[in-house]
RNA sequence: GCCUAAGUGGCGGAACUGGUAGACGCGCACGACUCAAAAUCGUGUACCGAAAGGUGUGCCGGUUCGAUUCCGGCCUUGGGUACCA
């Protein structure tokens, strides 16, 4: 066959783009008889580091998948754009003083040049981008519809507030209880009457709305990171420090917008069940909504008219309870504490706040408490028992306070054991004294009326006695919080409100958008403002009229582009109805699991918010989600001897990694001979007395030759060694090029290679041995010199060969390591079927002869198999 | 700990609803072409065994005419998650 050079293969992918630019071949219409197909990808963050090969492949399996429906007779919308707000361009920006605006559109190119050379079938007449102003226009608008909705208990889904407003004028919000039941009107209710109502001046009706809107501003506990000069949202705080980054967070409280996602939790988790999502994605989003049944029941507090409310699983252990405990900061702590404890109380207090996030994280298993001096009464036993303060009690879940159960629950154990609090068993021989027992299969003692009875039949039995005797009620409760949506940055959407008198407002649809200033100065303002607080002109622009210094975060513009790409240029409406009702849900959706939580929750509510208010006829965005797995790096790594520059091969390695170096002197004499043999001059060898042993460098002058290492034992100078990572194509396979590796890096130019031969002997010549690196899969990242960059593949084998071999590496779903030595088959696979129609020359060679029944056979069988697969 | 996915040759991985285990590719070996190499093409390649034959899908057991596939128990690895009462 005619083999095709680098510069060949450019010319022909080169002239086949522009074909398909030219001719618009992509181009996808909403008006067509045609069935329909969304197949999505998740749209990239255009990063400055460009794309790796792990990015193309969910793009690659998507093209191919909207290319085989496109050949079906489906129109197929297949769609590409950026999510181009957030805050490593605004990083940049402060690092370089390059404007976001520029990096990113710096970005976006280079990221399209690069989606280009693959070849995607990308409507490109469709790309969205978050940070035009065309686009976030309809972010901002879409912001301004959930601030005018709240939600209905009664009809389960989001309502206009003037619905809201008018059964207020009318019936007063004694059937519709705040969301936040802690919330109190200034004269300490939580119910008005419809003339109450009527007599609220206008700042207080907005104070009360604001307690319905899915959108609203409240003081809240936020993650403030004071790195990052920014609040993070819960998903963005790992283990207490920041996601990106990873600096220290702390909670603080600030005036923040929030979305209730929390009034949608319900109808989050049973959308699940009718989408077609992974069991363990599906999983990841149950326990981030986090529901747990039970209830919730008043104990009162002993000599006085406090009572402690706690929710609880697990009724049926009611009898099992020793002690209560309080988060330390539930409002009932100072109440109660008698002035004997307040002393012990106070210090506690003290403690807990000095603990840092990190540290409460960092030491889950401490026991810390305090005894408030208090007792309560078990409404069902009638028994007193201490009340206790505790971190380990969480002011933010369920009531803030909890029934400790110290037989039953391996936290209330911990806490009873480490404060001597005397145990009651309830489960009998379950129970051993040792650890706690969470079962719902013994038989219950020591408990009153549920004696005798299986612990998994006592709950409802205990939850009937707790309604009937007006001690508290079934309650069901989530783990979620609702979304933090303020961000102290730049780079992001302006909130679309005015705000007078301290009350947020809304802007009027044709003020929209409102721009994101233009300015140089990026550094956050301290104190919890953003950077646009820094633009004063801009925040006050006109008397007793202010604009929020905030942003939104990245998510907002993520969580309805997909609904864009439908219509994209409508300038009067976020898309288009007709549009809307045809392309309708995604059918297949493809991205990374990272975004779990995050994306995706947040696209679900957003929809279902515009659908309740009647602008799409469905209510989940994603029909099907595939999870692409991440494409790992393949590391090589070679082996130093601690403080020399002599390098063995991955054979002495294994076999030295084993040796005791402290007290096998046999096995590492016999290897400080068998490399002695070979070195120029000995090199391995007594370095000191039999008491020190130092390794030197002979070849430094003895007097200026310094100790590189101390080890005291053995007397050979052979010490242990370490892995180093070596870039992965100065390695073919598992052979190291040593000239390119000296070339690589300055320090390695003089360095001693051992060789191993065929078997396993030492030597330092090439022709005999060679060196073997060693290899690891893990992450692809630059500091592991592992990373691959698709324009390279692409340069040398092509497009086809990159795809071919992305597809080739393993299932979509799982993680794999991208191991370039396969990608010579999948090219020699693509020649060999170039072959089938060519001939030597290269000029196209098919027969037109009428084909045998046979052949027939094959074609329509491989054609049926490939559409199956 | 809990949830979840997975474990098959030297390697990446096939095998759809229980029906010939190892497709396809990498690697390796041999052969053809070549003065030679590369490229290309062909043949072989789960393991043990000279062969006949036997053994094999993480381990132990079960259901079945038949199990990589279903059931029970265990081991290992990846991912998620955790003072959530």
């Amino acid at each position: 066959m005619a083999e095709y050079s680098k510069e060949e293969i450019k010319r022909i992918e080169e002239k086949w783009r522009n074909t398909w630019q030219e001719k618009n071949v992509y181009k996808v219409e909403n008006d067509t008889s045609k069935p329909k197909c969304y197949v999505l990808d998740m749209f990239p963050y255009p990063s400055g580091a460009g794309l790796h090969v792990g990015h193309p492949l969910g793009y690659i399996a998507s093209d191919i998948y909207a290319r085989f429906k496109r050949l079906k007779g489906f129109n197929v919308l297949h769609p590409m754009g950026f999510d181009a707000f957030g805050l490593p361009a605004e990083q940049y920006a402060l690092e370089h003083g390059v404007h976001p605006a520029k990096s990113t559109q710096d970005n976006i190119l280079n990221f399209k040049r690069q989606l280009g050379s693959i070849g995607f079938c990308y409507d490109w007449s469709r790309e969205v981008q978050t940070c035009d102003p065309k686009y976030y226009k309809w972010t901002q608008w879409i912001f301004l519809q959930i601030f005018d909705c709240w939600f209905n208990r009664k009809t389960n889904k989001a309502e206009r507030i003037t619905t809201l407003t008018w059964i207020f004028e009318n019936e007063g919000n004694a059937e519709y209880p705040f969301p936040n039941p802690k919330f109190r009107l200034p004269n300490g209710e939580s119910t008005f009457l419809p003339v109450e109502w009527k007599a609220f001046n206008q700042k207080q009706r907005q104070e009360i709305l604001m307690q319905y809107r899915l959108a609203y501003l409240a003081y809240t506990d936020v993650n403030w990171c004071e790195a990052l000069g920014t609040v993070l949202a819960n998903d963005e705080v790992v283990n207490g420090v920041s996601y990106r980054g990873g600096f220290p967070v702390v909670k603080r409280q600030m005036r923040q917008w929030s979305l209730r996602i929390t009034e949608y939790a319900e109808r989050l988790l049973k959308g699940l069940d009718e989408i077609d999502f992974s069991d363990s994605m599906k999983e990841i989003q149950r326990n981030w909504i986090g529901k747990s049944v039970g209830c919730e029941l008043d104990f009162d507090v002993v000599k006085s008219k406090n009572k402690i409310r706690v929710f609880t699983t697990r009724p049926d252990t009611i009898f099992g309870v020793d002690f209560m405990v309080l988060a330390p900061e539930h409002d009932l702590v100072r109440q109660i504490t008698p002035s004997s404890h307040k002393g012990e109380v106070e210090k506690y207090l003290k403690y807990v706040e000095s603990r840092s996030e990190v540290e409460r994280m960092a030491e889950v298993k401490k026991v810390t408490g305090c005894f408030t001096g208090a007792y309560a009464t078990n409404p069902l036993s009638g028994r007193q028992v201490p009340i206790w303060i505790s971190e380990y009690v969480l002011a933010g879940y369920g009531t803030g306070a909890i029934m400790g159960v110290p037989c039953g629950d391996e936290r209330d154990h911990k806490f009873a054991k480490h404060f001597n609090i005397p145990i009651t068993n309830i489960i009998g021989k379950h129970y051993t004294g040792e650890d706690a027992n969470p079962t719902k299969d013994a038989i219950l003692e020591n408990s009153g009326f549920l004696n005798g009875l299986v612990m998994h039949k006592a709950i409802d039995v205990a939850i009937s006695a707790i309604e009937d005797k007006k001690l508290g009620k079934r309650q069901i409760n989530y783990k979620m919080r609702d979304a933090g949506w303020s961000r102290q940055r730049y780079w992001g959407e302006p909130f679309p409100v005015v705000f007078r008198n301290d009350m947020p407002y809304p802007m009027n649809d044709v003020e929209l958008p409102l721009a994101l200033p233009n300015t140089d100065n990026f550094k956050p303002s301290g104190n919890g403002e953003g950077p646009l607080a820094n633009l004063k002109n801009w925040i006050n622009f006109s008397e007793g009229a202010k604009r929020d210094s905030n942003t939104m975060p990245t998510h907002a513009g993520a969580a309805w582009y997909f609904l864009r790409y439908m219509d994209p240029h409508n300038e009067n409406e976020f898309a288009g109805k007709a549009a809307l009702d045809y392309w309708n849900q995604v059918d297949v959706y493809i991205g990374g699991s990272e975004h779990a939580v995050a994306h995706l929750l947040y696209s679900r509510l957003w929809v279902k918010i515009l659908h309740d208010l009647g602008y799409l006829n469905f209510d989940e965005p994603f029909k099907k989600l595939i999870n692409q797995g991440k494409i790992t790096g393949d590391s090589r790594f070679v082996y130093r001897i601690d403080g020399s520059s002599i390098f063995v091969s991955r054979g002495f390695y294994e076999k030295l990694k084993d040796v005791d170096f402290y007290n096998d002197q046999d096995q590492l004499t016999k290897y400080a001979e068998y490399f002695n043999a070979l070195l120029p001059k000995p090199y391995f060898g007594a370095g000191g007395s039999l008491t020190r042993i130092t390794l030197v460098d002979d070849r430094i002058p003895e007097e200026d030759r310094p100790i590189i290492k101390d080890f005291g034992h053995n007397n050979l100078g052979l010490n242990k060694m370490s892995e180093l990572r070596v870039h992965v194509e100065l390695v073919s396979g598992v052979e190291l090029n040593i000239e390119a590796l000296r070339k690589w890096r300055a320090d390695f130019s003089d360095a001693i290679f051992i060789l191993e031969d065929e078997n396993g002997n030492p030597t330092l010549d090439s022709s005999k041995g060679k060196y073997i690196t060693g290899s690891a899969i893990e992450k692809m990242s630059k500091s592991y010199y592992n990373v691959i960059n698709p324009d390279d593949i692409v340069t040398n084998y092509g497009a086809d060969t990159l795809r071919l071999y992305e597809m080739f590496l393993g299932p979509l779903e799982a993680s794999k390591p991208w191991i370039t030595s396969g990608i010579d088959g999948c090219y020699k696979f693509l020649k060999r079927f170039w072959n089938l129609f060519h001939d030597n020359n290269g000029n196209w060679n098919v027969s037109d002869a009428e084909p045998t029944r046979e052949e027939m056979k094959v074609l329509h069988t491989t054609i049926k198999k490939v559409e199956q697969d």
